[in-house]
DNA sequence: GTACGGGTTCGAGCACGCTCAAACGCAAGG
DNA sequence: CCTTGCGTTTGAGCGTGCTCGAACCCGTAC
């Protein structure tokens, strides 16, 4: 093995764009909003990311499907490289989010009964209107 | 008791903005748009929301609550406008909806679990670097 | 050399869902 | 009559999170 991992390369912005299922334009947009850190550059310029961009990037991308703006992720970013004394604050900040994710789904069990009763009340006027079986 | 029920008679814009928890803009907006019916007026322009509105503009939020795009509640409006020949129309996207909504609750279940596993991480960080109660 | 494939930067543009400013109307009170 | 308060319309602007186009660069194959 030289200075690279063999089994897992660095990997151009292409194949992290199709392992992560974003654009290579996202991943740019991601980088320079201060998202990720700056990744690493061959001779050329161009981008290879490493095994802890990839995993820091699953992170992030879970933190988005939960809803998290990109503001707090860009904190959570920055105390991440700020070193180990963030550790606290950042526990704090995903212990923030995950609070607000849990009452969102809450809110978003409460609203569906709503979208649920009406849909009842919708087969129940077909029924009605359209007796396709009659009392037998 | 004028021609206009006392009990729960015809709201000013500023009442049901109020009532509902939007703004007057948001409510003229979604008027704009085709969300909500055209609102009756009184003489001078002003409009009066009755029952209907209220109850119609209630499921609306809870649609949006919900996550549907304005261009789906506004073909939702739609078919209403067109009479009970689109119940079943509306109780199909209603279900499609639902569907989607149960997904998004699934997913937010499965993304959360990474955030909890990285304060349960983060929390035995801490304890490890801070002891602050070591082995008694 | 030149064409090609893949990458780069920079800045503009877009979709969504509001949000607001400006200019105006109307009715009631003093 | 004039002010005050509440409302109206029209159209512009905004915050978020991308998304894209244009111009350019680099290394390899022919």
């Amino acid at each position: 093995m030289s200075s690279t991992d063999r089994a897992a390369g660095p990997r151009t912005i292409t194949e992290v764009a199709t392992i992560a299922g974003l654009s290579a334009h996202t991943l740019r947009y991601y980088e320079r909003i201060g998202l990720l850190d700056p990744v690493p550059r061959v001779h050329g310029g161009q981008r290879r990311y490493g095994a802890g961009d990839l995993a820091w990037l699953a992170f992030v991308q879970r933190l988005r499907a939960t809803g998290m703006p990109i503001r707090d992720m860009r904190r959570f970013a920055e105390l991440r490289r700020e070193g180990d004394h963030t550790i606290g604050e950042r526990r704090e900040l995903l212990e923030r989010h995950r609070t607000e994710v849990l009452a969102r789904i809450a809110e978003l069990e409460r609203d569906l009964t709503a979208v649920t009763g009406k849909i009842t009340t919708y087969r129940n006027l077909e029924t009605a209107h359209d007796p396709r079986q009659p009392d037998a």
